[in-house]
DNA sequence: CACGCCTCAACAACCGTTTGCGGAAGCATA
DNA sequence: TATGCTTCCGCAAACGGTTGTTGAGGCGTG
């Protein structure tokens, strides 16, 4: 009995049509209300009627209007993520970690049962971030570059005006809460050339104050240098250069020196490929002449010829905890600063 | 003058105080109907109110409540990217072609006024793509690994019950509108071969069905070959290997056959670093005994030792000519399917 | 038998916008 | 002074869920 007549309907026009909760519900023969119970598995609704709900659901292909969920409770199961890139950046080029990281995080929040909205931000002119008051996300998580302080000073205010936000690779390290191990992970790969039976190695390295994590790879690489009794050998980078441009120059520098070295640690693998390449070309044979070794474990590291040692952080653990700690921000409990830990790859780059 | 007092307000409760169109209303003195086309730009607001609550909005700090919107309007302003990869694949060892195209979508869709919803999609027991049935987007659009037949059917499926989306990299033909120009791509790179002065070249490469991109630059290849008078010589890369392994066999099976070579062409670029690698250890030196080039113009090729010559696509077309073609979809509107164009770009492993 | 408790659903308010419709001014014309 | 247009804005009805509260029926106990 029953079927729909010309008596007032809960929901008198479908003009564009939809098929609601209403409509399951007639299909069920039970209110709206225990429609919404029922599919998200109130447990006080029985199980009868549970099932009655999931085949009516299913009959008509119900599916949620996740924007009137939103709209009532006020959450949105999602996340935002922010890549900053250099205003110039072509999105070819970003460092490969990056989207790697970028990779891990949706697949965490994923697991977590959360969407991700994903968006680059490059010209600090219309940088965007105000998802969670436009009810659009959770909250936010910001990955990316370090060479764009503006960008990066933006969500640092966002944040502290309330709103949920972790970060990873910013230029502050009063915003990094969770990040490589990287005092660790320079410490593995130098002790790896020492045991290699290195003794004059340079490192490759910036100690600008926006590059922190190399400022902590080169702080890992020196204590462990002088542990054994050597002195540690910065080669500075240049700056407004692209990483390996960077490792070919400072490659050229060390050899211009005309100091003898038997290793390299380059503090990224970008600059350890550009650092290989003017290696062979000045007839520096890899590693039989100098090892090298390099510091984030991206894909390319693992492509190059010889193929490159390095450092790799664990990438899922960097995804999981960069949510695990906005999550935890926004249902209001404590987190502390975590670091990732890393693994020694060693591969024929330090060789014998 | 009325402050809030005790007579009933619009709003009675500001339980979790947010501030709505309605607070921003009452301070600029207009009704909350004309906040919202104020705001919206509607030309029917004179220029003096629409100031008025520009001003009132700033002052009170407000945002709109998006998803309110979005069940009013039933438009989300959202694009879902799929992102499909292999159910045993690593997020750090995704094709960095995926993610610089999955880089210049999200460009694309931002520069159109879209938010980004980015998901991978790995294992094809829990796909999920009802993104549009539950208003999280506007439609769809899918890229990655084509080596996952059961996620594209599931997408294909989808695309089939009226939902709109799009695709890059397929395994089946008729679903591909915008993909790269394969043909004329791998014409230049064989051209470039032939210009360089090689005669014998050897193209690493697949015929397989499921990989219609590699056909169709193998095709593109044997035409030109022929062209200049000489035979096409494939030489077919083994499944289930991971690209660059696939270029390292394939260059094994090269050498193991005797046959005099010199050039190699690989359809994609991790293939070919693959195949640098083992040539190097194969004493074949590049470019002097055979010239190398590569397709797809990734990070990685400029970073090779020596710098891989390569096809590159015009990302940033790719992910603009994705994002039209789907919001052409979304409109009613007519979009004809368009091919990438494509450039050479040269580098050492090809030089002379 | 009367009573209270427990189980399970229904009622209805509410989330914060957008937008169709109606109406009040203001002004020109007859 | 009526009448008819514009111009601009307010009223109120949606949009489709979630959830606090109410209430009907079933059952055990004193």
């Amino acid at each position: 009995m029953g079927e729909v007549t010309d008596k007032p309907l809960d929901r008198p026009k479908p003009r564009a049509f939809r098929v609601t909760s209403f409509d399951v519900a007639a299909e069920a023969g039970v209110s709206q209300s225990t429609v919404s119970r029922a599919l998200a598995g109130d447990p006080v609704v029985s199980e009868a009627t549970r099932a009655r709900v999931a085949a009516a659901a299913a009959k008509l292909n119900y599916s949620i209007d996740e924007n009137a969920a939103r709209l009532r409770t006020g959450r949105t199961g999602t996340l935002a993520v922010v890549v900053i890139c250099r205003p110039d950046e072509d999105r070819k080029d970003l460092n490969p970690f990056t989207y790697a990281l970028l990779g891990t995080i949706c697949a965490a929040a994923s697991a977590r049962g959360f969407e991700t909205l994903v968006s680059f931000q490059d010209s600090p002119a219309n940088l965007s971030g105000r998802y969670e008051e436009q009810r659009k996300a959770d909250g936010l998580i910001v990955i990316g570059t370090t060479q764009n302080e503006a960008a990066w000073d933006y969500y640092r205010d966002l944040g502290a005006s309330g709103m949920h936000w972790v970060c990873w690779g910013s230029p502050y390290d009063e915003l990094e809460w969770i990040r490589s191990d990287n005092h660790q992970g320079a410490a593995l790969a130098t002790q790896h050339l020492l045991d290699a039976g290195a003794s004059q190695i340079a490192c490759i390295a910036s100690l600008d104050s926006l590059q922190r994590q190399f400022k902590e790879r080169y702080d890992g690489y020196a204590e462990t240098v002088v542990a054994a009794g050597h002195q540690p050998w910065l080669v500075e980078i240049e700056h407004g250069l692209s990483r390996d441009e960077q490792g070919r120059r400072a490659v050229a520098a060390l050899i211009a020196s005309g100091r003898k070295f038997d290793a390299v640690f380059a503090v990224c693998d970008e600059i350890a490929l550009g650092a290989l390449c003017a290696l062979s070309e000045a007839t520096v044979r890899v590693p039989q002449d100098a090892a090298l070794i390099g510091f984030d474990g991206i894909r390319a590291s693992a492509q190059a010829m010889p193929p490159l040692s390095t450092i790799e952080p664990d990438f899922q653990a960097a995804g999981a905890m960069l949510v695990e700690k906005l999550l935890a921000g926004i249902a209001g409990e404590p987190h502390a600063p975590r670091r990732v830990p890393v693994r020694l790859v060693a591969r024929t780059s330090t060789a014998r």
